[in-house]
DNA sequence: TTTCAACACGAAAACGTTTTCGTTGCGATT
DNA sequence: AATCGCAACGAAAACGTTTTCGTGTTGAAA
């Protein structure tokens, strides 16, 4: 076995000073052409590279971003890793991915963990449970000693940092406008408990469009779900108990479970009921029908916060001004609705 | 901003050691009880923790897994992550995520960019460039410096390391047999092409079922498919042209891909054609029908992967016994066949 | 009074870099 | 012959830890 070789190795060998050897591997005119040769040519030999964890220490500085997200068997988050590691890559950084699971404890630790020297800054979707708790202390005290935090999609305007986010409450305001205007009558809406930050602004949208063409809301078409498992009774009890014609689910899953829902309720999507979902994701993409849907771009999400946060990393003057960045959305037409 | 406090700040500020602050906060009985309490006051208040890169640099050990995949956009590989995330948490480990986009070269680069000090060992499924290059020289050479490397899915055995893999031959052959035994006749594969090691393998169990049973595999029935985004044509033209009852394919895109192609050509499933399709990802779960699926635990994959990493690196003797690890497989029976 | 152990603490090395600031030796200039 | 300048290299600090090995002080035992 081959052990890594270091520069004091190469220096013994060649019998000349460590700083030589740095020196001559970084091509210094300092040294003399014969030295920097011979310096080189055995670096080669013995496949020197140099040792990242001292130069991060040396330079105080790791090269590396901190992605911490509620989950990651989920279309949406994987995407956004996609987005951020490519132009991470690009920028000669790497991440590291941990998971809330949803836990406040968890995004706490994983957060104090990694900002103990191992990242540079943070890229980062909150838990459901710090959302509800709305603590966040721990991203203060991070950005308190200077690393800087991009939050994307499940954001908290309680935090002074950098933001990517759709326009969530816009992009549902559209989805129930479509459906207005494309003369549907009684729209459901399939949304979450509010503490969740999108779910309560795309409910928020719903609304609104209802509101501005005059369409009175009606309380028993709104359903919050908690848990996603066991809402398919709620949802068929919903379809069979009214007079729908229109269903606004404000993630895919919903959206799915509930043409399964309208199905099993021997009625037709989209002819007599048309779905919208939101997140462009696998789901949509494939089920039958595929579904309508807000798009959602991960990708761009990503890389637009890999950006944000590269470039705050790389600016030595600590800017206080801090930017959200608004991702745009389009509807993207399937067969879950007819035109 | 309250940049981190060092132990050469406290030492200072308390105007002592900075061996007897170190001391202090491992609680050494060095130390005098008293001594230690003002430290350990001091520390909390100014929140120390000790600074990861130094740690390692001194410890030679990061606690760190690198993982290299091909992509991450995928719900198989999304979910072993996942696993292998849970149980590095679990023993204190991080990982760091970098995609080899299918990529030869991206693999190359990720690995050796990481093998200098960032990890102290890898858990990686190979791109599909590499698998079919058949150059493995930046595996070997990782694993000659020491860092321990384990192979999962996309695996070769040209590499001796540890890996896991489900037995992709059985359970193709398992699937192909249920066609069989339950009457159908004319059951077609569809496939990638052979240098993808998992596809190669599936295929092998079809035909082993085939030959076993004694069933003649007929050529026009078996589609090898390069590029996944146009073969629905190809797929089309299978089932047009040919008295088909059954399908199995090697992945759940190419499975639902199938079902499009069938719904389209007029038939149904699974009355007229049944369909088997690999991996119980959402697509299976979620589409119209529901897949039945050779289900692909990638939860367990990943945290067996984590495991058997882990355990090498924390045993201290040099262990020269590979194992191959192999997860079992189920056949998960939903609406796409008839029981 | 001397000796010894126990106690409490500090100095320094080590991990692998980079970089600043010397320090040589030597040929050229006065 | 003395001075200068330059080329070529080395010593050492710094990044933040941990740990080994002193070292000085104290109290008790001889």
């Amino acid at each position: 076995m081959r052990r890594k070789v270091t520069l004091k190795q190469i220096a013994k060998e060649l019998d000349i000073s460590i700083s030589t050897v740095s020196k001559s591997l970084r091509d210094s005119h300092e040294i003399s052409e014969e030295t920097r040769a011979k310096v080189q040519a055995f670096a080669k030999l013995y496949n020197y590279k140099p040792n990242n964890i001292a130069l991060s220490l040396k330079n105080k500085k790791t090269k590396t971003i901190g992605i911490i997200i509620p989950e990651i068997v989920h279309h949406f988050f994987a995407t956004v890793i996609s987005g951020i590691e490519h132009v991470a890559n690009e920028y000669g950084y790497n991440v590291i991915v941990t998971l809330s699971d949803e836990s406040f404890d968890k995004e706490v630790i994983n957060l104090e963990m990694l900002a103990s020297g191992s990242t540079d800054g943070f890229i980062m979707s909150l838990s459901k449970e710090t959302q509800l708790k709305k603590d966040f202390h721990h991203l203060e005290e991070v950005i308190n000693q200077g690393m800087p935090i991009v939050l994307f999609d499940r954001i908290t305007n309680d935090v002074f940092c950098d933001k990517v986010i759709i326009d969530d409450q816009l992009a549902a305001y559209n989805a129930t406008e479509f459906f207005i205007t494309n003369n549907y009558k009684n729209i459901a809406l399939l949304t979450t408990v509010d503490y969740v930050s999108v779910g309560k602004l795309r409910t928020e949208g719903y609304l609104k469009a209802l509101a501005n063409y005059n369409v009175s809301p009606q309380e028993n078409l709104i359903i919050k779900i908690e848990d996603i498992d066991h809402c398919q009774d709620q949802i068929v009890d919903l379809i069979s108990n009214n007079d729908i014609d229109a269903v606004f689910a404000v993630n895919e899953l919903f959206a799915v479970t509930a043409i399964k829902a309208i199905n099993k309720v021997g009625k037709n999507v989209p002819n007599d009921i048309a779905v919208i979902g939101f997140t462009d994701g696998i789901i949509s993409q494939f089920s039958t029908p595929t579904i309508t849907t807000v798009s959602q771009n991960g990708i761009k999400m990503g890389e637009k916060a890999a950006k944000m946060l590269i470039e705050r990393l790389e600016k030595e003057e600590e800017d206080e001004q801090y930017t959200t960045e608004i991702i745009e959305t389009d509807l993207i037409f399937r067969q879950s609705t007819k035109t």
